[in-house]
RNA sequence: GGAAAGGUGGCUGAGUGGUUUAAAGCACUGGUUUCGAAAACCAGCGUGGAGUAAAAUCCACCGCGAGUUCAAAUCUCGCCCUUUCCGCCA
């Protein structure tokens, strides 16, 4: 949520910042709710006012009719502010100035590249094809047993998955390999390295809320009887770790690398990706999530872009980083960067990665704030990333390391958690 | 799931209908003192909103939401959460 004030003050830039994230919000009809409600809300202060004095000097005549004159105020009150939140919620976050404008995910703009495509003696496959011959996935059986989008991995890529973990906390909990990245992008700060987290996959439909992110219902799993949901990442219960809490200056930036399935309908997508374990509805990643000081938060996400390309490049992974546009750029993100992964067996670059900034968008609503040493109180600045997406990191490993025989090579900085073992083939 | 107790400022903790404008202590900040520090003493010290040049001042907030009353931290109802015991369970 943007602060009232601002949009009072920066029309034009909010304006054009509805537009081009092809939001429809009449600012006219917002800044009257807002100008209603500030009226309203005085005159209540005024009648309480007099009530409390009614009720000071024992005047239970005047007492009485101050009551029934408050409770028609307060009506009126609470009619206009739930129309105003309502709105307010639905204005995006300002997008950054080096966002290129566009329409959707055509127009995003690709940054930079690492890597130089694998080529093959054969035509590379996909990764299902691959999977389902070498009997590590098997989407057949999950499909009778729990529906479409599932998956059953096994043997050699569970143990993948879990060694891809262990290299990813390595250099997560790694101080010097942290300031050895952070040395590109001027952080200002002493290095703190990430602490690990296990969130809860459920959250209340409240607090989701609150993590200020457009939410169409069709999304998530819900469970009404509980009031809760189940997450769509990792991002949802650590990003609202601290809400409703003022953290001391000298105590920022904190920083937290959570691991856990994420849980997604997909209701928005059939017919997209149905082939093997792209997209699925339950996949598990490494997020990252820092709370910093506004002045700093660019730089910490550069610094985050930074530990997923370092990560990437530890797999020998080919990929790309995207500026995405504000068309396609997410509700609440002041400046989005994803990074697509070279999947040879589809011909093309996937998104493996995000990163966004969403400045005090979030914690304004989650009331996430900070004291400053001069006493000052304000939101403070959040940012979410992907260290790394299981699921689609598998994919990519399969396809860019097979082997004309259908085996698949194992990554060398993997091998060590594997033990030792250096290719998966059929058994 | 059953039973009980409880939720008050950064922390501890008093307050069971109106001298509470939320006591007191700790912590914190500034000052006096000191060569410097500690101790002591003095002063300040919650959040959000309205208001002002800045103040003054006003409103709301005692887990959340309703209700009773002229008046609610205090009484009633619902919900959330915590702790303890029992049951069940990985």
């Amino acid at each position: 949520m943007l602060d009232i004030k601002f949009i009072r003050e920066n029309r034009d830039i909010v304006e054009s910042a509805i537009k081009n994230k092809n939001r429809e919000i009449n600012l006219d009809d917002l800044i009257e709710l807002s100008d209603r409600r500030k009226a309203l809300k005085q005159e209540v202060d005024g009648v309480n006012q007099k009530r409390n004095e009614a009720a000071k000097s024992r005047d239970v005549e005047a007492g009485g009719q101050l009551k029934k004159e408050l409770e028609l105020l307060e009506k009126d009150y609470d009619e206009v502010d739930k129309k105003f939140i309502s709105m307010m919620v639905k204005v995006p976050n300002i997008p950054s100035l080096d966002t290129p404008i566009g329409k959707d995910d055509t127009e995003n703009k690709v940054v930079r590249k690492w890597g130089e495509l694998p080529s093959f003696s054969f035509k590379p496959k996909e990764h299902d094809d691959i999977g389902k011959a070498l009997g590590i996935i098997d989407i057949d059986t999950a499909g009778e047993i729990s529906g479409s989008r599932f998956a059953y991995l096994k043997g050699d890529l569970v143990l993948m998955q879990f060694a891809l973990l262990q290299h990813c906390f390595g250099i997560l909990t790694n101080k010097e390999k942290l300031e050895q990245l952070a040395k590109n992008v001027n952080l200002p700060n002493d290095l703190t390295s990430f602490t690990p987290i296990i969130p809860p996959v459920f959250i209340k439909t409240a607090v989701q809320n609150r993590m200020a992110r457009f939410m169409t219902p069709d999304e998530h799993y819900m469970f009404p009887n509980d009031d809760l949901m189940l997450i769509g990442s990792a991002e949802h219960t650590m990003g609202s770790m601290h809400m409703d809490q003022i953290i001391d200056e000298s105590k920022l930036p904190l920083r937290y690398v959570g691991y856990s399935t994420a849980f997604r309908r997909e209701a928005g997508s059939h017919g997209r990706d149905t082939k093997g374990i792209i997209r699925q509805h339950q996949f598990d990643k490494l997020e990252m999530e820092t709370f910093c000081l506004p002045e700093h938060s660019i730089q910490e996400q550069d610094f985050l872009v930074a530990i997923q390309e370092h990560i990437l490049q530890s797999l020998g992974l080919p990929y790309q980083v995207v500026a995405v546009c504000t068309g396609d750029m997410g509700f609440p993100d002041y400046r989005q960067i994803d990074i697509e992964t070279w999947m040879p067996g589809q011909n093309k670059y996937r998104e493996t990665h995000s990163a966004d900034l969403t400045t005090s968008f979030q914690s304004r609503r989650l009331n996430t704030r900070v004291k400053r040493a001069d006493g000052k109180i304000e939101p403070l600045h959040m940012n979410d990333a992907t260290a790394i997406a299981i699921g689609r990191t598998l994919v990519a490993i399969i396809e860019n390391y097979q082997n004309e025989d259908g085996s698949i090579r194992i990554p060398e900085v993997l091998q060590p958690y594997m033990g030792g073992q250096q290719t998966i083939s059929k058994k």
